[in-house]
Parts: C-alpha cells; sequence; structure tokens
DNA sequence: CGATTGCTCTAGTGCAAATAGAACAATAGA
DNA sequence: TCTATTGTTCTATTTGCACTAGAGCAATCG
C-alpha cells in the first residue's frame, strides 16, 4: 500500500486519498478482500487528520469500493468489475478534447451534462 | 440567447454560466462573431451580480471561446472546431461508467489523471 | 467628446470545506 | 467475558471561496 498526499496541491488532501486508493483498486494493484490501514494508522503515517483519512475511505465505501465497518476497518470489496474498457475510452476522449484545446474543467461539464 | 441561473443549485452561478454559453457555443446556437449581452446588461437580466457574469466571461475567454475587450465586449471566436467527435466519445464514456457503476466524480479523477 | 464596456481595487458577508479533540459503539480476538 | 481496536458521532474552530457591492480607471466606438 504506497499512498502519499501532497499539502501543497490545490487538491483537497480526503480528494487525493480517495483518488489514490480508487487508482490501485481499479488497476487491480489492491485486491478484493485486502485490507487497509486503520484510519487513525494511516493518518499518523501521512501526517493527516483522523477525519480527513475517514471521509476519504466513507467516499469509497460510498462508491462502493470498500466495505467499511467499525470495528473491522476497510476492506477492499470485491466488484469484479473490468475497467479496461472504459480506461481506453476515457485515454482516447483525452486525446480528442487536447486536440480541441478544451480544458479539463470544460471536459468535465461535459460528462456532468451528458449523465443525465 | 436564452441563458439562466439556478441560484438554488449547488452549482456557483460562475459556473453554470460558463457551461451555459460553452455548450451553446459547442452546440453551433452561438456562432462566431456573435456577440453576448454586455457584462453589466446580463447581470441586470439575470438579477446577479456584474462581477459573477465577468468572472464567467473572463474563463471562456481563458478556454479560448470568446474574445473579450473593454470598449468591444464579449465576441463568439472562431475556433473552427468539431465538437462532434468528442460528444460521441463523451456519450459513450458516460454509459461504460454507469455499467460499471461509477460515480461522475469518479470518471472525473479518472480523466483528469489521464490528462498529464 | 461622450457613451459604452470591460478592468481593477477594496471590502464585507455567508457558507461550506477542512481540521481538530473527545467521547461513544460495534467488532474481533485473547 | 474482558480488552484493545476501529469506525462513528458530536461539537467547535479555522480557513477559503462564492457572491455581492461600490467606486473609479481605461480602452473602444460612433
Amino acid at each position: 500500500m504506497l499512498l502519499s498526499v501532497n499539502s501543497a496541491s490545490t487538491l483537497p488532501l480526503f480528494e487525493q486519498l480517495v483518488t489514490g486508493v480508487r487508482g490501485q483498486i481499479m488497476s487491480g494493484e489492491l485486491v478484493s478482500g485486502e485490507r487497509l490501514p486503520a484510519a487513525r494508522t494511516l493518518a499518523q503515517s501521512l501526517d493527516v487528520n483522523v477525519h480527513t483519512v475517514l471521509r476519504a475511505y466513507q467516499i469509497l465505501r460510498d462508491e462502493g469500493f470498500i466495505d467499511l465497518r467499525r470495528g473491522r476497518g476497510a476492506i477492499v470489496a470485491d466488484r469484479a468489475k473490468n475497467y479496461a474498457k472504459v480506461a481506453v475510452l476515457v485515454d482516447t476522449l483525452v486525446v480528442e478534447a487536447k486536440k480541441l484545446e478544451l480544458t479539463p474543467n470544460a471536459l468535465g461539464a461535459l460528462i456532468r451534462a451528458a449523465w443525465e
């Protein structure tokens, strides 16, 4: 479990944690059943507040990536998803968006608009 | 020029304006050379502050969608882009993301990660 | 010149994000 | 059962951003 946060970044700390863990799950570095560090432990080793870690964990639970229960901890859920297809689509979309000189924000707005 | 803002929305007002204008330009409703209402005028008709409109206009300029200069106003730029391809990609990506039960946020994070 | 339009500066208000400490409650394991 | 572990809840403070507001400045156009 290699994780890091950058307090100088404009991205919120909890968001960095979510992105990091989610990425590792989607890429297969973290597998179903594996247990994440306890919130207090991770908080201490990353030098952030416990609430920040817990917030990240709770978001990951809401997104279905982990099982989170008190006394037990955070365990990577079994989603059995294949993310390869969406990863390819993301890559090609980013390429096209760059050709059109769109910003990441603009692309995000397009996706939100297409979500409904 | 049909624009509206919803002050009850969680999205910032300036963001709503940016998304609205950008969408109309990308869809062809607003064409190159066309002039947007003066900031003071639009602010009054939407009942928002002038600064809010100006902020939106400045973002649209940064993204290359409009020409914005004092004394002249805001004029739709000539990007001569064809957004059809990216629109299709966005749609198919959203479909796949939904199949995987990803959230819009998670998808946004993936795109940001793929941007570099 | 005079009107229009965006730009800059300063300032204040309200709200949500982020951080933080402390006590509580479920779970696991000895 | 007892105890340590772990997430949960509550309260509080700080920080940053969105939004509003007013005033004056600077470029442009007719």
